[in-house]
RNA sequence: GGACGUGUAGCUCAAUUGGUUAGAGCAUCUGCUUUACACGCAGAGGGUCGGGGGUUCGAGUCCCUCCACGUCCA
């Protein structure tokens, strides 16, 4: 027994130990190597900012068990890791630490100080969550880590504002945008949520000019907008209002006139009918101020609060503002009533504060040119074959239906942290953007005027990481990375960035790069709480990884999440589900110190081989069932495996690996196996055969199994290692990293084996079902008889594998023959195909115990009889079904039939027995 | 309102193109300090596949409808 390996598995040191052994190794290092097909994944960049939490443990598993698979199966795996710079939550965070621990603010420090002070911030904590992938065991290529904001990728970003400005595909515009009054800067409209909310609907009085006492009452929920009224719309049809239209109203309070218009968008069910029109501050009403040329009148300052429209109201908060107006408004008589009212109120993202629509001069991107070679890229053609590829599937059409319906996107944002805008005016306000920072004094190229100043603001984070696939191998240049790993091969992402992040991805790859940015985009899980709902923050309700990786270990946590992950379902997690991780590495960790303490005179043995009989071993020659039955297994579980990997239904595959190592490995082979390892059944030539089947075998597994938990396999595989060379008579590799994937060849299935071996395991079973129902103790000896049908059934079972069975099944003596007798007083299984089971229990038989067993047996066989037959007897069923259907349900049945016929003779036998 | 998804054992989830008696893990029950592992071994119980209708020789699987839940979009 090896001393270094302990009876339980310590995940804890080994981590870290492996880690630094593969970066020392530069083992997750791509070389670019023309012999070698490419294969390339750009992680989606976390926030500099971020944390990581379960979302991100999911992804970069999924993520790193294709990098790791595709390595092994001798791929040139490039998985290309980073950050992006996250221009809101940066600043914000950078601004909450200045507050605190400087009590000064952004605009006392000015832009160049705080940008100096959000860069220091960003080197002193940017790495950490890389860090933390570091910890997850990712095999990322660090020394090729980009960050968005980084010389190059700010290059980038450059380049590729020009060329749209070039192309007429940027440009700036008085605009109605979303308003986030909170971080002060526009926002795109993908970055906002709806929200339901609660709230109230107000019915205001507008009197009719000139005639004061009468009133048009309208119906709203943002009162305080009431300033920047320019109208009423009604709708034409409303016979109710149809003679107020073209007469005038006065506003209350600010007094000014507006005119009653007819509108079609107007609801005539929401509210009276009648709603103010606010150009403003409100899409809808943006849009019917610019078809009736109403004035749009701005109450809003930038932080929220109301501007000098709001006359008194001024400076005063939007929401105070509304709670002060409605008092001040029902104090003299102008609230006809109040509903509770409940509705979807914009959100920011960001912020999570209600969205201001507000006017303001911002940049956009033109979408809809861009759009549509990204739509052409997922669409099936005529043969239902797509350029980009989503797993599942589904999400085709959520890409698909966002950019059919593409908007413009607002992409300037009022931050200092980001790209500024490479725009530079002169005193005209004349615009140019320009790649490069401009000389003192430089001209404007049109005007031929000097330019005086840069564009403040800065760029959406996103319009840097749209170019990230291939940014970050070095464009503009064109490198040798670029010409090699580009296009990339698999994305791998969260639901919720299709808009913001994949759908533009294509876009900006098709316009600056002329082809698609990667070929498969697969969608991963939502990791909810045990009770269903989303972890956040907020809520409280989120698992920690980093402490899950403390608490059982990286592997258990890396192999758990596929586990739970069948295709396109969420997981519902709970701390407990990583037991079951926990406990496969334990297992296996167990199983490795059971074979690899087996092998201490392994060396030798093989030493005193001829040089072809090493050979032969090495290429796996086996002569044992059980050796045969494990071969052909483990090639069925590779089969399983890799198909499963290479259509990243990762589930399959750890389900595969998990059955495979749990139940034919440990349960069955193991077991059988050690009579030849440490009783010498078979001889010295045996227990050689049996400990190089071990080595193999587990070599294999260890592969197999190394893309998913990478690390309990390397500190294991580096322990059979030596053996390993011994064996094949070589060195093996450095590491499991860069090992071969196992190769599954079909001679090497063993099908006649596995038959034998399963014919074994139902008679051990069959005893076993025995010894449990009758309550013996499993000390007491039993004898088993083992009635067969014919020769051939007989030739099953060798004598080897008769003192398997009474082994494993804890049997005296095992009798088989053809049509053998049954002992008088024993418990019997039938196991169809005409072989029976009896255990002989001469004085220890419980008759009333059998007499159940065998008739809940029978009362299952009626059933399944009767089923059958009721189908065989529907004329239609035989002549139509495919005859192969219909008389694999004959043989069923009869098979069936026979086997009822013997249950119920036994049960005759027992009753009579049972009587003496 | 629209789109998508989900509903199968007490719980979490599987089930190829429709075709043997619907399977795992956890939980439960019964044994077991068997010299790899009690984070284990052996055995067992547990399901009218959300309801209804239809297509079919045959439906957990296809179609319609209803119910419940979830997500996204408006």
């Amino acid at each position: 027994m090896p001393a270094e390996m302990p009876p339980r598995f310590q995940p804890g040191t080994i981590e870290t130990k492996w880690y630094e052994f593969w970066t020392d190794h530069e083992l997750f290092k791509a070389v670019r190597d023309i012999r070698k097909k490419p294969f390339s994944i750009m992680i989606p960049p976390p926030n500099v900012t971020g944390v990581l939490h379960m979302g991100h443990a999911l992804n970069n598993t999924l993520q790193d068990i294709v990098a790791r698979f595709k390595r092994m199966q001798g791929f040139c795996v490039l998985w290309l890791p980073g950050t992006d710079h996250a221009g809101i939550a940066t600043q914000a965070v950078v601004e909450k630490k200045l507050l605190a621990e400087q009590k000064v603010t952004r605009n006392e420090l000015g832009r160049e100080k705080f940008l100096e002070e959000v860069w220091k911030w960003k080197d002193e904590y940017g790495n950490r969550i890389l860090n933390q992938l570091k910890k997850l065991g990712a095999s990322c290529d660090w020394s090729r880590t980009r960050f968005t904001m980084d010389e190059g990728l700010t290059r980038a970003v450059r380049e590729s504002f020009v060329k749209l400005w070039h192309k007429g595909l940027v440009y700036r515009g008085y605009r109605m945008i979303n308003w986030d009054c909170k971080l002060q800067t526009a926002i795109s409209d993908d970055e906002i949520e709806t929200t339901e909310t609660r709230g109230h609907l107000w019915y205001i009085r507008y009197p009719i000019k000139d005639q004061p006492e009468k009133f048009v009452v309208v119906a709203t929920t943002r009162p305080e907008t009431m300033f920047g009224d320019t109208a009423v719309a009604v709708n034409p049809d409303d016979e109710r209002f149809s003679n107020l239209v073209g007469k005038h109203l006065i506003l209350p309070i600010v007094g000014r006139e507006i005119p009653v218009i007819a509108d079609d968008s107007v609801n005539p069910e929401f509210g009276t009918g009648a709603v103010k029109v606010t150009p403003g501050h409100d899409f809808n009403d943006y849009e019917r101020g610019q078809r009736h040329n109403l004035p749009m009148i701005n109450v809003l300052n930038k932080d929220g609060t109301l501007n000098e429209q709001g006359g008194k109201y001024q400076g005063i908060e939007r929401l105070k503002a509304r709670k002060q107006l409605v008092e001040e408004l029902d104090g003299i008589g102008l609230i006809e009533r109040v509903e509770d009212y409940t509705n979807n109120v914009p959100h920011s993202d960001r912020s999570k504060t209600p969205v201001e629509p507000l006017l303001s001069e911002q940049w956009f991107v033109k979408m809809k040119e861009l759009a549509q070679p990204a739509i052409a890229d997922v669409k099936p053609d005529e043969e239902g074959k797509r350029e980009i590829t989503f797993v599942p599937e589904r999400w085709e059409k959520v890409y698909l239906s966002w950019l059919e319906n593409v908007r413009d996107w607002c992409i300037s944002r009022q931050l200092w942290w980001g790209h500024r805008i490479p725009v530079w005016y002169d005193a005209d306000g004349n615009a140019v953007a320009l790649k490069e920072d401009p000389a003192e004094g430089a001209l404007h190229p049109d005007s031929g005027k000097p330019l005086v100043r840069q564009d403040d603001d800065v760029l959406d984070t996103w319009a840097s990481s749209w170019l990230w696939p291939f940014s970050t191998l070095g464009w503009p240049e064109k490198t040798a990375d670029l010409g090699y790993f580009y296009p990339t091969h698999f994305l791998s992402t969260a639901r919720d960035i299709i808009y913001l992040w994949v759908a533009r991805m294509v876009m900006a790859s098709h316009e600056f790069m002329d082809e698609k940015p990667f070929s498969t985009v697969y969608i991963h899980a939502t990791v909810l709480d045990a009770s269903g709902q989303r972890m956040s923050k907020t809520k409280g309700n989120g698992i920690d990884p980093l402490v899950m990786f403390e608490q059982w270990g990286v592997d258990a946590v890396r192999l758990t999440l596929p586990l739970l992950t069948s295709e396109g379902q969420d997981i519902k997690l709970s701390e407990s589900k990583f037991e079951m991780g926990r406990n496969f590495c334990n297992k296996l960790w167990n199983a490795s110190r059971f074979a690899i303490s087996n092998l201490d005179d392994f060396e030798e043995a093989i030493g005193k081989l001829s040089e072809t009989e090493r050979a032969g071993l090495n290429e796996g020659q086996v002569v044992e069932l059980e050796d045969c039955f494990i071969e052909g297994r483990f090639t069925n579980a590779v089969v399983d495996v890799t198909d499963a990997l290479e259509r990243y239904k990762f589930n399959e595959a750890a389900q595969a690996m998990y059955h495979f190592v749990w139940d034919d490995f440990c349960d069955w082979y193991l077991e059988v196996v050690k009579p030849r390892l440490y009783d010498g059944k078979g001889g010295e030539r045996s227990k050689l055969r049996a400990q190089t089947t071990l080595v193999r075998v587990l070599d294999g597994i260890l592969k197999m199994l190394h893309p998913i938990i990478p690390f309990v396999t390397e500190e294991i595989w580096q322990t059979l290692r030596p053996m390993l060379a011994v064996l094949r008579g070589d060195t093996p590799e450095l590491s499991l990293v860069i090992a071969q994937w196992p190769k599954a060849s079909k001679d090497r299935l063993f099908e006649p084996e596995q038959k034998r071996f399963a014919f074994m395991q139902d008679v051990t079973r069959a005893v076993r079902n025995i010894r449990a129902e009758h309550s013996l103790d499993p000390k007491t000896p039993i004898e088993g008889v083992l009635s067969v049908s014919d020769k051939a059934t007989l030739d099953l079972l060798g004598e080897a594998e008769r003192d398997t069975v009474c082994k494993l099944a804890g049997l005296s003596s095992l009798t088989v023959a053809v049509g053998a007798k049954k002992p008088e007083a024993s418990a019997t299984v039938v196991l169809g195909n005409g072989n029976e089971v009896f255990v002989n229990l001469e004085g220890l038989i419980d008759y009333a115990m059998e007499l159940l067993r065998l008739e809940a047996n029978q009362a299952k066989l009626t059933e399944g009889i009767n089923k059958l037959k009721r189908k065989l007897e529907n004329l239609n069923y035989v002549e139509r079904a495919p005859k192969d259907v219909v008389q694999r349900d004959r043989d069923r049945v009869s098979e069936l039939v026979t086997e009822l016929e013997r249950i119920e003779k036994h049960i005759e036998e027992v009753k009579a027995m049972a009587k003496r």
